[in-house]
DNA sequence: TAGATTGTTAATCGATTAACAATC
DNA sequence: TAGATTGTTAATCGATTAACAATC
């Protein structure tokens, strides 16, 4: 019962990747799949697929694989695919209108249903048939319509603000853009894109190539402690 | 020697993070810290801040802790944040623009030096300073600029493409906001940003969390195999 | 049936945490 | 010095891979 529970971070943050693939396969009309070509098709060992597959229960058949509409659509349903949620958006700057504009976004069945703004020259615009309210408008917003997902658009500077605001009228689930970790109750999910720190690792793995030849040190030097 | 190989991902992957707080601590005036305060304001193990920073070398002091400034100046050097990087913008969207716009990244060195777009109401316009150019003046303009990172903010049709250009261009690091998955040689750097892998999450997690009282299976029903 | 491939257990590998001696 | 806290080794935990019996 409540087949999902207690798994692994590590399997959760693979399911969307193996989705994914899996589309990609129903588009070019694959039908059925083993563990071992999916293996080679996503870089991952069949093994690891077997494993995080059989968390949720058995999707394959021995001697024939796994059916792609099948499994496709099973982890649709892990994923909490097959329904619909509501999602605001805080901030209707680039970032913001860039998630408004995700047209993708609708057709996994997430509905933008409302976008906010404190910039007066923003408010009143229409961002994909959305209107941007003016952010005093949100509490009187919240108790109108549901809001499933947030996504926080706005500098570090109003983050928590705004989230804390969020918080007290129920909403359960926060997508973050800013550069701040947002303090939360317990059952309040939040999913950061911290773009500065995707850049920090690019520029981390750009140094360190070059210091292939070149030679860096850090630290302390500590003469013949460390080879 | 060369102090930085063979460090793990995962500590890699928590070094922004530490940078993010150090500098934080830095703007309260904070002139030190030990490992159990930060841990306890990152929610951290102190063990774990520990180890991470002795992968490069001894940045602390028995009995004292860490100085705050110069232990953010040299994760700031493992990154690869004291010098300059010359960054390309793929696709000149919303999310191409709310890149472009994000004044913070230049403060840390990531320099737009190029927008490239194929639509023609955007070629000649300008972001930032920035010239929209036309995608075809890609080549030209790699021949008489250094690209060390190409953002990557095209349909996921044209990526893969558009990848492929750059890379015989001689990039040799990407940040890819598309939705697939970028097949490079080994020695290019992908960095990827899959939106709707995140917003996957949220739904999986908020699912879950209505699950907890419903109850949901997947898969075959293996009668009182599991419980 | 024989062959293929899963589901699943056992072995390995790596990452995190605990503990403590070294030392400021 | 005594107290605090690091650097570092050892113990634990968890995740990945290998192996193979079950079974389609």
């Amino acid at each position: 019962m409540g087949e999902h529970r207690n798994i692994s971070n590590a399997v959760i943050k693979r399911l969307p990747r193996y989705y994914r693939h899996l589309g990609e396969l129903i588009e070019m009309g694959t039908e059925r799949i083993s563990s071992g070509e999916l293996s080679k098709r996503m870089n991952v060992t069949a093994s690891q697929i077997r494993q995080d597959l059989n968390n949720f229960g058995g999707f394959g058949q021995q001697g024939y694989g796994y059916n792609v509409k099948f499994l496709y659509d099973e982890i649709g349903k892990i994923l909490g695919l097959d329904r619909e949620y509501q999602m605001v958006i805080i901030g209707a700057g680039n970032l913001g209108r860039a998630i408004a504009n995700y047209t993708n976004f609708e057709k996994s069945g997430f509905v933008i249903s409302g976008i906010f703004d404190i910039n007066p020259e923003c408010i009143g615009q229409s961002i994909r048939g959305v209107p941007v309210r003016n952010m005093t408008e949100l509490e009187t917003f919240a108790s109108n319509n549901k809001i499933d997902i947030a996504a926080i658009t706005v500098p570090k500077s109003a983050a928590v603000e705004v989230a804390d605001r969020l918080v007290k009228l129920g909403v359960k689930a926060f997508w973050n853009f800013a550069h701040v970790d947002l303090n939360v109750p317990e059952d309040v999910i939040v999913e950061s894109v911290h773009l500065s720190e995707n850049l920090m690792r690019i520029s981390y793995n750009l140094s360190k190539s070059e210091d292939e030849r070149g030679r860096r040190h850090y630290g302390k030097e500590k003469a013949g402690k460390r080879i």
